[in-house]
DNA sequence: CTGAAAGCGCTAACAC
DNA sequence: GTGTTAGCGCTTTCAG
């Protein structure tokens, strides 16, 4: 039935030389080869249609180039940062498994166990769901960590941590908004989301209190939570206090404020006039949205590099990222203390929170 | 340094038993074994915190319980897609690989080539962007391979295709575009995305063809090339003729619809009264919309289901998938012809294109 | 420069 | 029931 493959042996018989000159010239080794036994080698590889076999090359090798990445799912940001992940991976000669975990701890340790069954060189996740121990016991010390989105974890339990700036984004939402005029501030998040959702909250606690601090009348905040509320309590909780004055409020991402306006407008509501709505974006949504909807930008593309730099700094290998500058030219150094990395976000202010 | 990872020998002399037990033990081999030999070998796994190599048991066993897909990228409906992929086959006991293509046949066919050299058990394809010959000399017989949305394709490349039946819901979304009385008619476009862009374009016209014989007045119809016009081409093209009656745009995909309907109002134009708008279901976007937008649905899981009974049909696996229903309680059986399997698709009709 | 040979960790016959 | 052993296909010393 299934012809067997043809193996290097094969391929040594046909071109005449041995095993280890066949390995050698397919490898590329450093070695001394004539030129003879390389295209001789070559032809017979080709004409035989020798295809290297990968797993006998990691289990001799005791390496299989292969990285592991775990993310909570892949729609929306994550898939396109798994995307991007992906193809710096393949740069570097890397292939990338990736596994969503839905944000399920069960779910989650069962493909860590997959991954480190198949010898993973490293690892990657983004917003672990399981505990620090958890993870520790798991992934001991064989196989490099590089997390994402991972405030505050012990420091031992990986090489490092690659963090978005969510905290101060959302604190710098909550002054724009503030700026715009808004009387009451709400924060719409999603608990599922835990540690990404909580720095939100943080950052959102932060920006109100300076704005209150110095603000001419009073100002009404508060935390709603969308993954407990129904629509209807969404909608009653951020019209509220319209006789006030207008309303602000700072989205969990970017499709969460989009579902949001449309419901307002469908119940007849101004948005931005009565009720400015601002995004965090992970989709190209946002700027299309009519009109655009106000957003903080996650430069994705820093954060994969440094964790990717991370990583392969611990597995040895060359380092050909030169200088960490995005599409626009702009340079995402981040701050650096201790193992971990923040990167800054940025507000994407458009007329639709503008100025009337 | 890296402490040496603990093997099945470890194991077995913790146990005081012999490496082929131990195998079978952890195997859960149908062999005749001792409950006492059972407990201790894998208390010894347990308490060794043994993980077993699954480079070396594939290359043993001949058999990598690894699959391939490969999709032209993660975001949006494609993501989705190689999640519910992804999970079905874990279900499976295997592992899958998932890369993305670009549409760009060069980068596909390295994809296919890591693929194969890590001696996939399998192989599924999204729009495959490569020719049909070369397919055919990379994958050989070796492996099996399903395809999806592969229209036309010869039938001994491929296990077979499960397809969706784009044409046959374009033209059903042109017939409804002209009953709600649109005078003129316009397929937006996407040449990059080729096959699945051919199908929309055939159901268009055959759509439009039928509504021509049987109208009182005369229906003007146009092909627009979304990858070609620019922004204001776009909007010129299905505004031209709107003092004859109302116009109907037959969108690539959800996004599509959504980016052109916020376009049209940022211009003033008021839709759905003045132009209609279909879209291709693969976003939460269009119900979220506001209005929300008619759309396609794609019943990937459907396509996924088929796809995957296919292949483990091929590889003799048992097959659990007792009743194709979804979610809904619907059945997709899809039409069968050779190896080709065809998924009807649904017209949403939204209020948005209803009756004034 | 090239070749012989010893594994890598596991599976699967086949004896005991 | 359990142990022995010969590979799986490739890498990698280490002699020639």
């Amino acid at each position: 039935m299934k012809n067997k493959q043809t193996t290097i042996v094969d391929v040594a018989k046909a071109a005449g030389v041995s095993i280890a000159t066949v390995s050698n010239v397919l490898n590329r080794r450093n070695v001394p080869l004539t030129e003879e036994t390389i295209r001789k080698v070559e032809e017979a590889a080709e004409q035989l249609g020798y295809r290297r076999n990968v797993m006998a090359a990691s289990l001799s090798r005791k390496k299989t180039f292969e990285l592991g990445l775990i993310i909570p799912g892949f729609g929306g940001y994550y898939g396109g940062f798994a995307q991007a992940m992906q193809s710096i991976v393949h740069q570097w000669g890397y292939h990338l498994s990736v596994y969503a975990s839905s944000n399920n701890p069960e779910l989650e340790q069962r493909h860590l166990e997959t991954l480190l069954q198949r010898r993973v060189d490293g690892l990657f996740c983004h917003g672990l769901a399981m505990s620090p121990e958890l993870t520790r016991t798991i992934v001991g010390e064989g196989t490099p960590l590089v997390l994402f989105n991972a405030w505050g974890w012990p420091e031992d339990v990986a090489l490092g941590a690659v963090n978005l700036d969510f905290a101060g984004g959302s604190a710098e939402a909550v002054r724009h908004l503030a700026e715009q005029g808004c009387r009451s501030l709400y924060y719409l998040g999603k608990s599922q989301a835990r540690a990404t959702d909580e720095q939100r909250c943080i950052g959102f606690r932060q920006g109100v209190e300076q704005v209150v601090g110095n603000a001419s009348a009073p100002i009404y905040s508060e935390l709603l939570d969308g993954s407990l509320l129904d629509e209807e309590d969404q909608i009653r909780a951020v019209t509220a206090r319209l006789q006030e004055g207008s309303a602000g409020v700072l989205a969990f991402d970017d499709f969460d404020a989009f579902v949001l306006i449309s419901r307002l407008r469908d119940r007849g509501y101004d948005v931005p006039r009565q009720i400015k709505v601002v995004g965090i974006n992970n989709q190209p949504l946002a700027q299309y949205h009519s009109p655009s909807i106000t957003s903080l930008s996650i430069h994705y593309d820093a954060q994969v590099r440094h964790a990717v730099q991370l990583l392969f700094e611990e597995l040895g290998e060359e380092t050909p990222l030169t200088t960490e500058s995005d599409a626009n030219g702009a340079v995402w150094a981040g701050e650096r203390k201790g193992h971990e990395i923040t990167i800054p976000m940025q507000l994407i202010k458009r007329k639709s929170t503008g100025n009337p």
